[in-house]
Order: C-alpha cells, then sequence, then structure tokens
DNA sequence: GCCGTTTTCGGCCCGACTGTTTTCAGTCG
C-alpha cells in the first residue's frame, strides 16, 4: 500500500473510532498519524524496510503493527474488525455539512440509516425530525448537502485524480509494447473536477497492452473492454478508460482525447482525423488544422480557437513563470513546518522570494498570533533573512476579516508587515449583500494587498458563498488587491472561469499554495493550471514578478 | 494511542457559532 491509502485507512480508523465515542485523545492519535504518513518525504517502505516505523515521530507500537500489517497484507484487520460494528457507509454521510460523528451515530442508532442515500430520503419524508435533539434544520442542511455532493456525482477533485492519473499512467508506459503513454481528458486540461481519468497509449500490439492493463492492481472493476479501449473504476470509485492507438496517429488522437467535446467537434469539422497520421506532434496537428498551438488547458472552444487562427493566443503562465510564493503557514500556527524548513524547499523550488502568512488571533484552534507572538516571529524572520542570501523571506499575515469587515488586527500591527492576506474563516452563511459589503470593506482597508480563498468553496464539501462578482473586481481594482488563487485542490478559489474576468477589471493575481508544510509547496501546480484555464499570463500574476516590483505593488 | 519524565501514568483538549433547546451539545475552522 501507498502513503496516501495507508494514511486513508488510518484517517478512517479515527472516524470509526469517533464514531464509537472511544477516547478523544486515541482518536487524535490515528487522526495524527494519518496526517505524518501522509505528509511523509520518504515512501514508508523505506522505513520498513530499515525497521523504523515506530521511530517516526506520533507513531508508537500500535500504529506502527498496524501499518507494517497493511505493508504485509495490504489490508488492517483491525479496520475490518472495526467496520464490523460501524458500517462504512456512516463515513460517507460524515462528508455532509454538519454532520459530524456523533449526529451521524444518533441517526444510525435511531434509524438505523448507514449510507447517503436512506439518510436523503429520511430528511426528505421528515424523519430526522423525529430524533431527539434533531430538527428541520438538520433536515435541511442534509438535503442541501447532498445538492453539492449528487451536482459532482461521481467526480473526483483534480487533487484526487491527478496523482492517480500519473501513477496508473506511469505503470502503462512501463509496458514493454506501449510506445507512448499520456494522460488525456480533464485531467490533462487541469480541470478542479473530473468525472474520468482518461489515458491515450499507442502501440502495435494491443492485446499484449490489454493484459498489461488489466493486471494493474489499482483497478477495482472492469466494465468495458473492446478492441481499442479499456474502461472500469479505479479506487475512490473514480471512471478511467484506456484508449489505444497506432503510433502513427498517435498525437492526432492526442489532440483528439484531451479537448473538450466541444472544441474537437469544431476543430475537426470537416476533416477526418484519420487522415492526419503519421504526424510527429500535436503542433503539427494543429498547423494542418490552420491552428497555433492551443494549451491543453484552453482547449474548451470559449474563443482560444478563433484566437489560434489569427495568431493571437496569450502565452499562459507556467511554472517557471512563478518567482515566489506569497501565502504560507508555519508551525508558528497550524502549519507542520518550520519557517527555516520552509524557506530551504522554496529555496529549492527556485523562488526568490516566499511570505510566512500564519493566521490571526481570532482562528485559535490555528494558533493564530496574537501582536505579541507576530512580533517574535518577525525576529526570527529577520535572523533567517540575514543568513539566506539567495532568497527573501517576507513577514506577513493572513488575517481574519470579521463579520463586520474590519479586521483582526490594527492597521498599526499590519502596517509592520511586508504583506496582508485577508480571508474570511467565519460567517460563511451571510446573505450576499452582507458578504459583498464585508469583503470590500477588507478590501478598503489600505494595508490590505490580497483577498483569500475569495468564495471559501471547498470542492465537492462547501458550496461558495454568494458574492457580487463585478463589485468586488471593481473594488480590488481600484484599490490595489489582488485576488488569490488558492492552489489547494479542494479549494482552487478564485476559480478558472472568476480568473478569465479578472483582466477586464485590471485586477491582479496571486497564485499562492497555503501550504501548510513544505511538502505542500508543490501544491502551486493546481494554481497555476487553474490560472492557465482562466488565460492568465504571467504580466496578470504579482508573484510571477520580480522582487522590487512586488515590494511597490505591495506599498501602494 | 503517544509521549515524556519530576519516567510507566497523567496529560493531551481552543472558542465561536449553530441548532436545538430553555441551558447546552455538537460542529467546525
Amino acid at each position: 500500500m501507498t502513503n496516501r491509502e495507508i494514511a486513508r485507512t488510518l484517517d478512517r480508523i479515527a472516524d470509526i473510532l469517533q464514531l464509537k465515542e472511544e477516547n478523544s485523545f486515541k482518536v487524535r492519535a490515528y487522526r495524527m498519524a494519518a496526517n505524518t504518513i501522509y505528509n511523509l518525504d520518504e515512501d514508508i517502505k523505506v522505513y520498513y524496510e530499515k525497521n523504523q516505523i515506530a521511530e517516526i515521530p506520533g507513531i508508537g507500537k500500535t500504529v506502527s503493527a498496524n501499518i507494517i500489517e497493511m505493508l504485509e497484507k495490504g489490508s488492517s484487520e483491525y479496520y475490518q474488525t472495526l467496520t464490523e460494528d460501524i458500517p462504512e457507509g456512516l463515513l460517507d454521510m460524515l462528508l455532509l455539512p454538519g454532520m459530524g460523528h456523533k449526529t451521524v451515530k444518533l441517526i444510525y442508532d435511531h434509524l438505523g440509516i448507514n449510507n447517503r442515500e436512506d439518510l436523503l430520503k429520511a430528511a426528505q419524508e421528515q424523519q430526522i425530525r423525529k430524533i431527539p435533539g434533531l430538527g428541520a434544520k438538520t433536515e435541511y442542511n442534509i438535503i442541501k448537502g447532498m445538492e453539492l455532493i449528487n451536482q459532482n456525482r461521481g467526480k473526483a477533485t483534480l487533487g484526487l485524480s491527478l496523482p492517480m492519473a500519473i501513477e496508473f499512467r506511469n505503470y502503462l508506459a512501463d509496458c514493454p509494447q506501449v510506445v507512448q503513454a499520456s494522460i488525456v481528458g480533464s485531467v490533462r486540461r487541469g480541470k478542479s473536477i473530473v468525472g474520468d481519468i482518461d489515458i491515450l497509449l499507442s502501440g502495435y500490439d494491443f492485446a499484449a497492452i490489454k493484459s498489461w492493463v488489466i493486471a494493474y492492481r489499482g483497478i477495482k472493476d472492469l466494465n468495458r473492454n473492446e478492441m481499442d479501449s479499456i474502461g472500469g473504476q479505479l479506487d475512490y470509485r473514480i471512471n478511467f478508460e484506456v484508449i489505444l492507438v497506432h503510433p502513427d496517429s498517435y498525437y492526432t488522437a492526442l489532440v483528439w482525447t484531451t479537448g473538450s467535446k466541444s472544441f474537437r467537434d469544431q476543430i475537426f469539422t470537416g476533416v477526418d482525423p484519420s487522415a492526419l497520421i503519421g504526424l510527429h506532434s500535436e503542433e503539427t496537428v494543429m498547423q494542418k488544422l490552420g491552428l497555433d498551438y492551443i494549451p491543453p488547458e484552453m482547449r474548451e472552444n470559449t474563443g482560444e480557437i478563433e484566437l489560434a487562427r489569427q495568431g493571437t493566443l496569450p502565452v499562459l503562465v507556467s511554472r517557471q513563470d512563478v518567482k515566489g510564493d506569497l501565502h504560507i503557514h508555519s508551525d508558528w500556527s497550524d502549519g507542520g513546518s518550520s519557517i527555516q524548513q520552509i524557506a530551504e524547499s522554496c529555496r529549492q523550488m527556485g523562488y526568490a522570494y516566499m511570505a510566512i502568512t500564519d493566521h490571526s488571533k481570532s482562528l485559535p484552534i490555528s494558533g493564530g498570533l496574537n501582536e505579541e507572538r507576530l512580533a517574535a516571529q518577525g525576529v526570527v524572520i529577520d535572523e533567517i533573512n540575514a543568513r539566506l542570501n539567495d532568497i527573501k523571506v517576507l513577514k506577513g499575515i493572513e488575517v481574519d476579516v470579521l463579520k463586520n469587515g474590519e479586521l483582526d488586527f490594527s492597521d498599526d500591527t499590519l502596517n509592520k508587515l511586508d504583506i496582508v492576506i485577508a480571508s474570511i474563516h467565519s460567517h460563511f452563511r451571510l446573505d450576499k449583500e452582507q458578504q459583498t459589503e464585508r469583503i470590500i470593506q477588507a478590501i478598503k482597508n489600505p494595508q490590505v494587498n490580497i483577498i483569500g480563498h475569495l468564495t471559501g468553496r471547498l470542492l465537492n464539501r462547501r458550496g461558495p458563498y454568494e458574492v457580487d462578482l463585478p463589485r468586488i473586481l471593481e473594488a480590488a481594482a481600484k484599490h490595489n488587491v489582488a485576488l488569490e488563487i488558492n492552489s489547494h485542490p479542494d479549494r482552487l478559489d478564485i476559480d478558472d472561469f472568476t480568473a478569465r474576468k479578472v483582466k477586464d477589471y485590471g485586477v491582479k493575481v496571486a497564485i499562492n499554495s497555503d501550504a501548510h508544510h513544505y511538502n505542500d509547496l508543490y501544491m502551486v501546480d493546481y494554481g497555476i493550471l487553474t490560472a492557465r484555464r482562466g488565460w492568465l499570463e504571467a504580466e496578470d500574476i504579482i508573484n510571477c514578478w520580480d522582487l522590487p516590483r512586488l515590494l511597490t505593488f505591495l506599498k501602494e
């Protein structure tokens, strides 16, 4: 089992223990162990071979034995035993907003409900309110929550599907009969939510390749096996399709299978794709069609084809353009790494600068900083800056926007910092007018440089709060405040649609990782994909600018 | 369940809001 799979199982053990109302510290121990394994730098098997699993901080004898069993047998007997008491469907119910462990268990005990579909039915039939302690609002929240989930039924976040797609592709590329292999479809286009994982393979011996595909250990179900394609389900119920072509038509097939349906219908109109054989790159395929090369993220038929015909496509931002990360949490609040460790990782990523932006005091669970600790952190950052000469650590904060639009710190305190991100972490349910006013209030504050995760959405979990986007964009332009593309794959907020609009208003963007561990810094890749889907160029993004220019922007 | 030690047990564990209540348990960031 991989680190990710082990972490997931440990997390599920924690959930079941919590449902069973076991000692909350025991729950926490499993939760922390899951987190540790997830963030581990190395493959857990390396520790296993050295017999060092129990030496990982937070992992003791019991959990280590559990992990070893998972590595050796591919499953955990402890987990299996636990699911005899607590059906796994309860874990799905937990994913609904407002449904915690106590509520899920209460409903299970009273009505025997152990899956989301039955839960929805019970809510619609007003059965939930009959349970002591629960009422109509709970039913309403269940119905609303299920609407959100059903909207994206069977779809997975890019954060889940992209790593799985890469792993699958790499496995397939190892097949001796495979000549070329590529991720295609919506994953390659970088959509934040995808319906399935599509892989294109080329080769001559389809039968041999197909046997190799079928042998993949990640496949949970195989439901289609045709001459030139195989389909089924991977882990997490994610659908997949593997498409086989002859090497001569690989690049044409790459264009065909990557584009949205609308895109390929448009560009292949009147053209027989099978006539486009023997080409050696996507560029030449597009050339034959009279187009400049259109990057995968743009292939949605929303105007890019016309630009490609005219030769006026934008030059999209890429990883090499990004010069720093402006939203990072350290162990001074709820992050898991020291500033020193983060600085070292940022240096290795080739960044010229980075900002430490921990939470402010009104978020106590996150260990939010008060004025004193913020000042103390500043001293530490000064020391680090004195030691490092090839990267600049900026002093920042992710300051909470309070209900009335005021900030959690005084202007004086904020003025001492290099960079201020203002974010909402509470009162998600204000109406559109109030929420918009609240954010504009924050934008107007001269200390604020960036608005963090504008709509608060959590993909597949929590919808965005409603805001009047044009008004916010106008205010941001007027007060020289950038909007964040929060790169966490559960957020990707602002989304590609909004990113596409900012240029019209003259608003700048910051692509930030919001990393809580140095291993999460790479998440910026998801943000870059979203920015590319929003047609953004390096010029539009403040952390693609060199440090002097960035500092000028921050001071304005 | 993990950890650390004044070392084999006792501590770990915040606070505001929500929904259901009528004094508070549960959720969530």
